[in-house]
DNA sequence: GCAATATAAGTTGCACACAATTTAATTGTG
DNA sequence: CACAATTAAATTGTGTGCAACTTATATTGC
């Protein structure tokens, strides 16, 4: 009965309940190992990751709003306000409240914030070594991430 | 010239640096997302997403060390100790001490939280649901990121 | 046998995430 | 124009994650 273990003779097994078959599970690990790999490369630059995010947004487009922000990152005013006020504190970003609408504040680069872009070209280079796949592949991981991460938030 | 936008007169685009090509964010964006699924079905279970985890694990192997768990979910004490305990409070798990080695604790199912599992076989259904993949697509993606985690840890 | 070392879990402090609520400002409707 | 409904951001409270440290116990070296 060399097939035999100890669960086989008590517990039916769900494979469906199994942790190493969970699409969850696997992007939830990967992602804190993604973010754990990141810290060390931003920590030089003041930054902690979910920051760094909102960098690379603003470098894309400066000047948005709290809410756009929010939309591009998938997070919410009660992630992003605190957030934003640390960065204020660090000097990276401004908020500036829109003159035409008093509810809206747009987040601006400050020139140290501009001046980060530079240093932080080097992080996605860092991460391309440890990660060891190629340019193809990680793209095409990417792209199915991104479907099935349109498929659970439509 | 109907290619040149705002940016490329003012700053040189780094595609490396562009949000939507970052793995790491379809990553985290993509978890997150799914998080708030399982959220919505682990409510009625009395289980938040990382204690439904610690409970897959128990249901695998009742018994565990702290530390196993840890090496199984990529977790901490700092992290596991605090959860282990609202579990403890939950009346879903106990904490014994190890009688040889009285630095170890062993995580242990209650009753109830044996008897969760047959409820909790539901969630994984409802997700495939939401998800609308076909298994080998889901179970490829599954592989394809725990080999990306493994690269990310060794 | 016992001091030095190592190990397991717990603690502390900080930064997210997010549901639920609140505050302040704007818009739509009659 | 008044005022209900809507919207944008902020606040509150809970639960993670994790680095750094502490405490308690066990093991190792000599």
């Amino acid at each position: 009965m060399s097939s035999t273990n100890a669960h086989s003779t008590l517990t039916k097994i769900n494979p469906a309940l199994l942790l190493d078959n969970q699409l969850c599970f696997a992007l939830y690990s990967t992602s804190l190992a993604m973010t754990k790999l990141y810290k060390s490369l931003l920590v030089p630059l003041g930054l902690t990751y979910p920051q760094y995010l909102v960098m690379l947004v603003l470098w894309e487009r400066d000047g948005m709003m709290v809410s756009e922000l929010g939309e591009r990152l998938y997070l919410d005013s009660g992630t992003l306000t605190p957030l934003l006020k640390r960065m204020e504190t660090a000097s990276l970003i401004a908020r500036v409240r829109d003159v035409a609408d008093e509810r809206r504040v747009h987040i601006t680069l400050t020139a140290a914030g501009r001046k980060l872009k530079g240093l932080a070209a080097e992080v996605p280079l860092c991460v391309a070594r440890t990660v060891k796949g190629s340019l193809p592949e990680l793209t095409q991981l990417t792209q199915q991430v991104q479907g099935l991460r349109q498929r659970l938030l439509e």
